[in-house]
RNA sequence: GGCUCCUUGGUCAAGCGGUUAAGACACCGCCCUUUCACGGCGGCUACAGGGGUUCGAAUCCCCUAGGAGUCACCA
């Protein structure tokens, strides 16, 4: 019990749910899942000026909507509790002054503005600016005397100049840093908070997390934390960073293209399992061809070794065909269901049968944002052009399809058992009798009764689903076109 | 710029010294067919470049190029 896999998500609340954070959630739980350890949520707030309001039920919302699912967290309690940073606040200040006592970290006076000016100055001459540890060199009585006279303080990691640091990543392997390129970075801040590269050491420590699992953006800094955890005497976890989603090679996914949340794609019809399935393999692979996965499935098949470590872009085509493929799988209720609403855009009221629209659609349905544009001409005649009825490989032409239509119409209105079954029949003999092709009279047909050159479902279809009266009445109208 | 890392088709990717270099999406044909879609069949396109090591390299080493991350009192 005491070597079970802690795995932890720790977003800062923003108020939306980036899908490359999703994904190291996501990854996290599968991991923890797989290793039949335990999944944390911690939430990072000790930014306060970017406090935002219902920014956290975002995200358990999401997380929960996706079925990950935390065994500690806020909401859910823990015995390392509590799982928010800012309530955490009076946890971090004793280690900081532990760290100072033992030389491992210091107080300073520098002020933002002062800092600015130097890192500027740093700047223009082409320099990295690197904080020169001026106020390590503050004597005892000197830092007394400022702290007694309530000047305000930073707490900074005293990180060696020489020699380097390395560690094992279980994704990018060896990672060695030469320590004269680490910056003596800010543990506790004038407002008296932890910054998020000291809390994250203590609060790992804290709640027993073994894998630290986070993009890769934290890689660089991971040496001054390993430098912390060995300064208060405390076992380094196993590090496991992760390349990041892109939007392509060059840029990550942007809040400005709508593209990054995981909202973004909830809103537009994408389904949860699809969105989860795609973005589990954007970074990882079962090492062999399968493709579908359950969250079940996943958390069976994970391992961390088969995580990549170049960036993958986000293929919304793939994704789209994924929503596709699960669209197709659902129960012909459940559709029904989920695309009622999208239906209700252009048809309400308007007496089409949702149940055999959504049998026509289910198969076509890619996203359900889609479905509207598909479906709106049942409701409404949309204008087109009289050339529409002219098709080569259905042998017609606007003379063909004015007959066709003349020969159809009073057939159709002779049909006194509205049903898909008898339209079919009486059509069919009809045109047999007539020596035509099938297509040189359905085409004109469904050209007429839906004006668009391709419709979910054929003309028998449309027709039963408009009614007989509205069939004939766009009949007629198309005649009228031929005319 | 310093440091760290990455590089197989348009995209996700398999591959870990010997393969005709998988598979999927996308795209393009064909079939099915009353349109479209589904389904079936087929096609196109890749080891960033250059040096080594080796009988043999996509696989190991070096260099170059390109890209990413980082260098905040943000996380």
């Amino acid at each position: 019990m005491s070597n079970q896999v802690r795995t932890r998500f720790a977003p800062s609340p923003t108020g939306f749910m980036h899908l490359g954070g999703l994904r190291t959630a996501l990854y996290g739980y599968l991991f923890a899942k797989k290793m039949g350890g335990k999944f944390i949520l911690r939430i990072e707030d000790t930014d306060q000026e970017r406090f935002v309001e219902g920014a956290t039920e975002v995200i358990y919302d999401t997380l929960r909507g996706c079925g990950i699912n935390w065994d500690e967290g806020p909401d859910v309690g823990g015995e390392f509790g509590p799982y928010i940073q800012s309530e955490r606040k009076a946890t971090y200040l004793p280690y900081a002054k532990q760290l100072v006592k033992s030389g491992h970290a210091y107080y300073c006076f520098c002020t933002k503005c002062e800092l600015d000016e130097r890192r500027a100055a740093a700047e223009a001459r082409g320099e990295v600016f690197k904080y020169d540890k001026h106020c390590l060199h503050l004597s005892e009585e000197e830092v007394q005397a400022k702290l007694d006279a309530g000047v305000p303080y930073v707490i900074r990691q005293n990180a060696p100049t020489t020699g380097e640091t390395s560690y094992d990543d279980l994704v990018f392997g060896h990672m060695t840093f030469p320590n004269e390129t680490l910056d003596d970075m800010i543990l506790i801040k004038a407002d008296g908070m932890p910054t998020y590269n000291f809390a994250n050491v203590i609060d790992d420590h804290l709640m027993g997390i073994t894998h630290v699992m986070r993009g890769l953006e934290y890689i660089s800094s991971t040496p001054k934390y390993n430098l912390l955890y060995e300064a208060l005497g405390w076992e380094i976890p196993q590090y496991i960073h992760m390349a990041p989603v892109m939007r392509d090679a060059t840029h990550k996914l942007s809040k400005r293209d709508g593209d990054a949340y995981y909202s973004d794609y909830v809103e537009k019809g994408y389904l949860t399992e699809a969105l989860i399935n795609y973005l589990a393999l954007v970074g990882w692979n079962p090492g062999n061809d399968r493709e579908f996965f359950t969250m079940d499935e996943l958390v069976e098949a994970f391992s961390v070794d088969r995580l990549s470590k170049s960036p993958g872009i986000f293929d919304v085509d793939k994704l789209t065909w994924f929503n596709a493929e699960y669209i197709r799988k659902l129960d012909a209720d459940k559709y029904l269901e989920l695309a009622t609403p999208w239906f209700d855009q252009v048809l309400a009221g308007k007496g089409i049968c949702y149940k055999r629209l959504a049998e026509l659609m289910q198969t076509r349905t890619e996203v359900f944002n889609r479905v509207p544009e598909m479906v709106k001409f049942l409701g409404e005649l949309p204008e087109y052009e009289a050339e529409m009825f002219t098709n080569k490989k259905a042998k017609t032409n606007p003379e063909i399809a004015k007959a066709a239509l003349e020969m159809l119409r009073p057939v159709i209105a002779g049909i006194e058992d509205w049903t898909e079954t008898t339209i079919h029949d009486v059509l069919m003999a009809k045109i047999a009798e007539a020596g035509m092709k099938n297509a040189t009279a359905l085409w004109p047909l469904r050209i007429a009764i839906s004006g668009q050159m391709s419709t979910p479902g054929g003309a028998i279809e449309i027709a039963w689903l408009l009614g007989k009266d509205e069939c004939l009445r766009r009949i007629d109208l198309g005649i009228a076109k031929l005319a």
